[in-house]
DNA sequence: GATCGTCAACTCGAGAGTGT
DNA sequence: ACACTCTCGAGTTGACGATC
C-alpha cells in the first residue's frame, strides 16, 4: 500500500476528521500536534532515492547534518509539487529503512532498503575514520570552517583552531558500540608507548607466574619433607618407649632377684628412678622443657 | 459515495546508554 | 547530576483500496 497514488487521489481530500489537534484544550491552549500530518502523503521512490542520495552525500553522524539533508530535500521536493518533511521525518525514515527486516517468505530486500544498508555502513566507517581534511569541512568567508556535522570553528588573527566534540554519533544500540571510543582503542592498541608498556607488564605477569609456580613446588618440597621428619620422630618415639619399657622390664627383674639393692643407698640413681611409697617413679626431664613422670609398681613390695 | 480495514507517517514519553 | 541521544512502543491521523 505503500505509494499508492497517494497525491493523485482526491477522494479523501477536503474532508478531514476533527483531530485532537483541532481541539482545544480546558486551558484555551492547543493540544500538542500528533499523528500524521494533514498533507503529508508516503514517501514516492523519487523521494526515496533523492533522502538516500542525500544522506549518501553527506553522510550524517549529528543532528546539524540532517539539517541540512533536510534543508536540501525541501528545496527540491518543493520544485516536484511534494509535501516537504521535517528534519527528524526524515531521520525516521532513513532509520526505518535501515533496520528493516527482510520480509517473510522472501529473502531478498527491497532495493532502497540494501542501498540505506550499505548508506550506513559508510556512516559508521566514516564516523570511526573521519580527520579534518573531510571533504565535508569547508572554509567559508569569515574565517570560520562549516562542517556538516562537526563545530569546528577558526579565529581570524592567531589562527588558533578550536575543535569541539562531535555530539554522539547515532550507533547501534546492544551494545552501543562508540565509533570514537573504538579509534580510541585501536589508536591506543597500537601506541608504541602502549605496546612497550604491554609487553612489560606480560614479562611481568609471566615472571609472577614463574615464581609463584617455582613457591608452589617448594612447597611441596617442604611439605613432603616435614611428612617424612614427622614419621621418622613418631618412629623414634616408639623406639624410645620399647628401650623405656625393656629397662623397666629389667629393673623388675633385677628388684625380683634383691628387691632393693638398686635403690637402697641412693634413691636418686642414674637412671632417674625413685622409689616413693612402695612405687618407683622414673622421671624423665625433656631438654626444651617438660617432664614426664612413669610410675611403676614394685611387685616385691605388695608380695612382702 | 459512504464506510471500513489496513498501512504508513508522525509525535510523544519512557527507559537506557553515553559523555561532560 | 545533567544533557544529549537513541530505541521502542503506544497512540493519533491521513491515504488508499475494497466492499456495499
Amino acid at each position: 500500500g505503500h505509494n499508492r497514488k497517494a497525491h493523485l487521489s482526491s477522494k479523501s481530500k477536503g474532508k478531514r476528521r476533527a483531530t485532537s489537534a483541532d481541539l482545544d484544550n480546558s486551558d484555551g491552549e492547543r493540544a500538542p500536534i500528533r499523528g500524521r500530518p494533514s498533507g503529508s502523503s508516503n514517501y514516492s521512490a523519487q523521494e526515496l532515492t533523492l533522502l538516500l542520495d542525500l544522506v549518501e552525500d553527506r553522510c550524517p553522524i549529528g543532528k546539524k547534518a540532517w539539517g541540512a539533508i533536510a534543508k536540501d530535500f525541501n528545496n527540491k521536493v518543493r520544485g516536484l509539487g511534494r509535501p516537504e518533511r521535517q528534519e527528524k521525518a526524515l531521520e525516521n525514515k532513513f532509520k526505518q529503512l535501515v533496520k528493516t527486516k527482510k520480509p517473510t517468505g522472501d529473502a531478498r530486500r527491497p532495493p532502497e532498503v540494501l542501498r540505506a544498508l550499505k548508506i550506513d555502513d559508510l556512516i559508521n566507517a566514516r564516523a570511526g575514520t573521519r580527520d579534518l581534511s573531510d571533504s565535508d569541512v569547508e572554509l567559508i568567508p569569515g574565517g570560520s570552517i562549516d562542517s556538516s556535522d562537526s563545530d569546528i570553528e577558526v579565529d581570524d588573527g592567531p589562527r588558533i583552531a578550536i575543535a569541539r566534540r562531535n555530539p554522539s554519533p547515532p550507533l547501534q544500540r546492544k551494545p552501543r558500540a562508540s565509533n570514537t571510543d573504538l579509534m580510541h582503542k585501536l589508536a591506543s592498541a597500537f601506541d608504541p608507548d602502549r605496546q612497550r608498556t604491554r609487553d612489560e607488564a606480560k614479562a611481568q605477569r609471566a615472571f609472577e607466574a614463574t615464581q609463584l609456580f617455582t613457591l608452589t613446588q617448594q612447597n611441596d618440597t617442604l611439605r613432603n619433607q616435614n611428612m617424612q621428619l614427622l614419621g621418622k620422630v613418631s618412629e623414634l618415639e616408639r623406639k624410645v618407649d620399647r628401650a623405656e619399657l625393656k629397662l623397666e622390664f629389667g629393673m623388675a627383674h633385677s628388684a625380683r632377684s634383691d628387691p632393693h639393692r638398686l635403690l637402697r643407698d641412693d634413691p636418686h640413681d642414674l637412671t632417674g628412678l625413685q622409689r616413693v611409697r612402695g612405687k618407683i617413679r622414673s622421671e624423665q626431664t625433656y631438654p626444651d622443657g617438660g617432664a614426664m613422670t612413669n610410675w611403676v609398681t614394685d611387685i616385691s613390695d605388695s608380695d612382702a
